[in-house]
DNA sequence: TTTCGTGCAAACCATTTGCAGCAGC
DNA sequence: GCTGCTGCAAATGGTTTGCACGAAA
């Protein structure tokens, strides 16, 4: 594939750390990047995007590249203990956090000042080196907890 | 089988409910107890224990037994994003939040004062009401970080 | 006696993997 | 051209489920 010369830092980070810059790892930032922010998408969804738009990625990739960029440190991994993990761009969101509903699995972000720094002070403490604050909250949304 | 009356709150919050109070949930909450404070099983660990103890407990009901468990609010669900998941009393144990290792998947507790009240705050301004707020740090311990 | 809970084995489903062919560099 | 990446299909592994039997209340 031929690449244009647009600078993006996440290519550019792949390129520096030595991994291949492929049509379907473009594809898929490009996907991400279209989403509204701090938006995150579960596997599934990301795939049927791909497919939807006329891009051919098998499923088998779509997680390669997943697992990859968040090991990279390029998106964050959410686990919402529903079955499957959902991932979101890490660059140019603010920092946020979820409340997720256990009963209908919805899910609402809330702005997040200070809990990024509690995280590092609390990991620097412990000699640890972090990759990633999560603070869930789970809950019954209004509408669950009134059932 | 046959019950002593000696009291304890998640039997009788059992009862109450409706629920059975059947020998397998007797034990399982038994190697709960037996646990370290703030100590945290995976379904395999907790299963094995089973059976090294001469309980015979199927995996199914371990698995049944811990799910119901967690949605009665009586353990509290924990999710490393190792492929399984890890479940702890909740009672009795003093607020506390993890940080795990996303290298070795070592996971560190520390106290926890206030991101619990920080946690029902966010929560009731969005008028939900709080299962359980997890804060967790996902970093590269000591020893990992250094490689 | 009436449910509910359990054990067993099969089913499920998200995720991973082996391998051959193709593409990035 | 070398090597990493991809697609496909099969394998994996944690978790769930249908069903018949046994136990709690």
């Amino acid at each position: 594939m031929q690449h244009l010369s647009s600078y993006d830092p996440i290519i550019e980070n792949l390129r520096k750390r030595g991994h291949r810059i492929t049509a379907q790892r473009e594809t898929i930032l490009q996907i991400f990047k279209e989403e509204p922010h701090g938006n995150h998408l579960s596997v599934e969804e990301l795939h049927s995007k791909l497919l939807e738009k006329g891009y051919r990625v098998s499923l088998a990739t779509t997680y390669r590249t997943l697992k990859l960029l968040s090991v990279l440190g390029l998106l964050r991994e959410l686990d919402f203990a529903e079955g499957h993990k959902h991932y979101e761009l890490k660059q140019d969101t603010l920092p946020h956090q979820h409340i997720i509903c256990t009963s209908c699995n919805m899910t609402l972000e809330f702005e997040d000042h200070f809990l990024e720094t509690i995280g590092q002070e609390i990991a620097s403490k412990h000699h640890f080196q972090v990759i990633d604050a999560q603070f869930k909250i789970f809950a019954l949304c209004p509408r669950c907890k009134d059932k």
